[in-house]
DNA sequence: CATGAATGAGCGTTCATTCAT
DNA sequence: TATGAATGAACGCTCATTCAT
């Protein structure tokens, strides 16, 4: 082996090979429970290897979640803006990408980590609010603004608790780790079935 | 400092004492870092008389979650199918009960511990799933199956996914232990709202 | 249960109980790896008991050796002197005694604790020596002393070396508790080959 | 104080040196009560580094015994055969040898090791009895064969029981371990007289 | 850079001994 | 006396991190 990491895209290639395998094992082990011996293993590369490109345990952990941003929500907030779509349409837009989002395991596992890691890693919880959760609130927020502001949607929820979105794709996210084995859940038809009630509510008149 | 639990009464305190320092200890610093010594001094005993008590560190949170099932759900299941109450009025009650449980400091930590661990701890996940997973969709579904036959629900969107009904408690449980410090979240006002929004959706007939 | 031992013979038996057990666990798992639990449970008493009869676990193994003296030898060395019978026959005999003695379990035991663990109990190993070694020495040459005066013996190997005389019991002895399953060994016909092979040794001139 | 062990000789040398220190300890506080931390201070390791070349404190007993052969006996098994050398000139000369072997300490103390934890090593009792035992036995017997032959020896009684020949060393052995402090006991003098006896009494016929 | 041998602090568990009942 | 719950020091083994090669 020992093959070198010398031009600046090689040691990214590393950092990127390194990052899957811990993946793997934080995943499967959990993150207190992993091994770097382990994780050197699943990378094939040598466990001094890690701290070449990782300060730490606790950093690989970091890294990982740092740099599963998915650019997916960068690009969307701005086509809010500019789009001619209804805010019912972008509504089921975004189901749908939150649907396809979840359906990628890597995803799955950095959020289970940072669900059950996050209380004890700050970094981890803060650059997770902030890249994704209080992005994707803005964003709901963004589009109900526009539901209300069209005269589309009767009621404010939504932009209130912009979580109300998101709940069931915590909930297919965790279930896929922890109950599919005991009984199965259709992540895509329970979102588009919350997806529906979502709309139905929205752009009735509440009593 | 060396009472001793004679009774079996005295015993089941004791258990209980150990259970709350270990819950404590769990939820502070995450299951497999936690430390026995640690907990046995939350708890005011020696080390040792953990495993008086208690066969290992894994039986000890298993006791944890299996101790915490809240009778709650028992007594509601029967309420359901007596009650005169209309099914809109059920669900209401439902939704209080679940923001009255998860404002219980110590049922969202058991909650979470399942969520973060359940996937390393199958004893764990099976019991809860049976437990208290499964029976609260019994009873969602029982409650949706009411509300259709009395024409009061027009779909059936939550008999599919009673998932959906809970979702918000589970994030409201997260985001509590993840994410409070960050930014607050009045998890009773967003369950209030997402059960307005359920109702007006479950009421109107979907297109 | 709660049987007290109020007379001197009830303590006495109390005694040789847990003596019995403790002989039975620490032969079976080695003194250093038994347990006072097994012990007590062994001797249907509790564990606090047996420091009501022994200091430690260290006296309770002495206690063991030394309750294990069989009070054949003390007879025997007045025997020598006075009886009529030839060295040959003594030694004969002698050799029955020691036949008769590895049989019995609890001997073996105690001989193989005495062995293995003497090293480091200086008072079993002082005691042992003082109490079966050395008399046993002195008798062996009290009847080798014999044979030369009447010229039955006609060499003085053996009171030189007692020990040769005893050594096939030793191996008896260790074998029966390590090797026996094995390949199995007959005691007794190796100690009768033993003696039949001395006494023609001794019998017989040095070239 | 970091050396490492990079060649397969090197390699050797460590498990030599722990398995020495290891012998070291084991002797003088018996296997159960030895510390793995002193092992590793005897060896000037660090107490991970004996868990790179051995499995367990179990594995490391094993090792120690399985590493302390003696590839004295291979060789004198093919020499018997082919030797001119009368029976009892070689009964002689494995005299020698035994009383050679047993002035080695390590080996006195490995042998003592099989017989205290033999009986609960079976791996143990099973290589020792395999590779020591037997061999020795087979050698004994085929002395006593070519003897017979020869008309030298008259009688078998040490082909029915080789371990005859043996059991004043394991007395040695074991007394050089247990008693020496109380008494001395010169096993070389002992083995001689020995052997006189055993020439004496295999020389003359049976009556 | 890469390797993997070495380190040593740390932890779950055990068990001889004590002591409240 | 007898009991057995409680204690806490001790120990085998692990593993994140370091560093010689």
């Amino acid at each position: 082996m020992r093959k070198q990491a010398r031009t600046e895209a090689e040691r990214e290639e590393r950092m990127r090979t390194i990052r899957a395998a811990a993946l793997d094992i934080f995943a499967s082990r959990g993150f207190a429970a992993a091994r770097l011996d382990d994780i050197a293993r699943a990378a094939s590369v040598a466990k001094g290897t890690i701290y070449l490109y990782f300060k730490s345990k606790d950093d690989l952990l970091e890294s990982i979640v740092k740099s599963t941003i998915g650019v997916t929500l960068e690009n969307f907030e701005q086509f809010v803006a500019a789009s001619p779509a209804s805010a019912s349409q972008m509504l089921r837009m975004m189901g749908n990408v939150i649907a396809t989002a979840i359906e990628d395991n890597d995803r799955r596992r950095v959020l289970h980590l940072v669900l059950s890691e996050g209380a004890r890693f700050p970094a981890i919880a803060d650059f997770y609010h902030r890249e994704i959760i209080s992005r994707g609130m803005r964003l709901m927020r963004a589009i109900v603004a526009k539901g209300i502001a069209s005269g589309e949607f009767k009621s404010d929820e939504l932009a209130r608790f912009p979580q109300l979105a998101m709940a069931p794709a915590l909930v297919a996210t965790i279930w896929a780790i922890v109950f599919q084995r005991i009984e199965t859940l259709d992540a895509r038809a329970m979102l588009d079935a919350h997806f529906d009630l979502l709309l139905r509510a929205l752009t009735r008149s509440p009593t």
